[in-house]
DNA sequence: TTAGTATTATACTTATCAGCTAATTAACTA
DNA sequence: TAGTTAATTAGCTGATAAGTATAATACTAA
């Protein structure tokens, strides 16, 4: 039983799911039309699969037109994920350079706390551990 | 051998991994000090693996300095998993409801397509599909 | 050289995932 | 009613992932 932000980014690592919530930005779809492009290489039922991955990451909403299931994108989920990453946006840049110099000039380099006879430096807290 | 956003996001998909990445935005830090938080649910040599998947992904970098090994933040493979997310930034939003009725009006209800005489229209085209 | 610390490697178990084929359900059509 | 289309389920395989314990490696220090 994982947590929904681990469920989101599962969904999310695999290049066919990435490409049915793209289909499905530009409106909803039935589950043959989502497959369509994919029958070449997979068949329905492995795209069905990946659906029901979708569908309990809360990304993706079937519903019920006689044979149909008109699937719809619903991005909610996203947004978690979303904020998670904008907490990194500062180290994604360029500025990476300086600021991993700048780092290292607050960070004391690993081991001093061993060959020296201060007490070992308990790590800081973190705020993710979910 | 996956495509390197599915390998980011998949990285991403795990609350012990994302935890290490919050503490590494504080600065560096050796595998022990990473490991610290979750050796009363786990191993060393657990945290070990979840680094290597943190490495293989880019997102980790390990140097060496004598027995320790200094692992630091590489945020840069995040970039595309941001930017990825950001072409669904309209649809995380409370819009959704407006603009699913939009959509509706604009794509043809499903199944309409095999009820009528039209051909058969084929998906628009996708661009995710790495 | 010996002991201790930090880290990784190996080997194994268990669980999950992606894919397939074949069979099944559900709804429409003639 | 029989046939067709849409979608799912079931059962199988092979690959990968998470976790363990134990052993090996790499370095420091006495």
């Amino acid at each position: 039983m994982p947590d929904t932000l681990s469920q989101t980014f599962s969904a999310l690592a695999d290049p066919t799911r990435r490409a049915i919530l793209a289909r499905l930005r530009l409106g909803e779809a039935s589950v043959s039309q989502l497959a369509e492009p994919f029958l070449g290489q997979m068949t329905l039922p492995g795209v069905t699969k990946h659906l029901k991955v979708l569908e309990r990451a809360g990304l993706v909403t079937k519903g019920r037109e006689a044979q149909w299931r008109p699937c719809t994108l619903n991005a909610a989920p996203l947004k978690d994920a979303a904020e998670w990453m904008d907490e990194y946006r500062v180290f994604m840049e360029a500025s990476l350079d300086r600021l991993g110099e700048y780092l290292k000039t607050v960070t004391p380099p690993v081991g001093e706390s061993t060959r020296t006879d201060a007490p070992t430096t308990p790590p800081p807290p973190y705020d993710d551990h979910r």
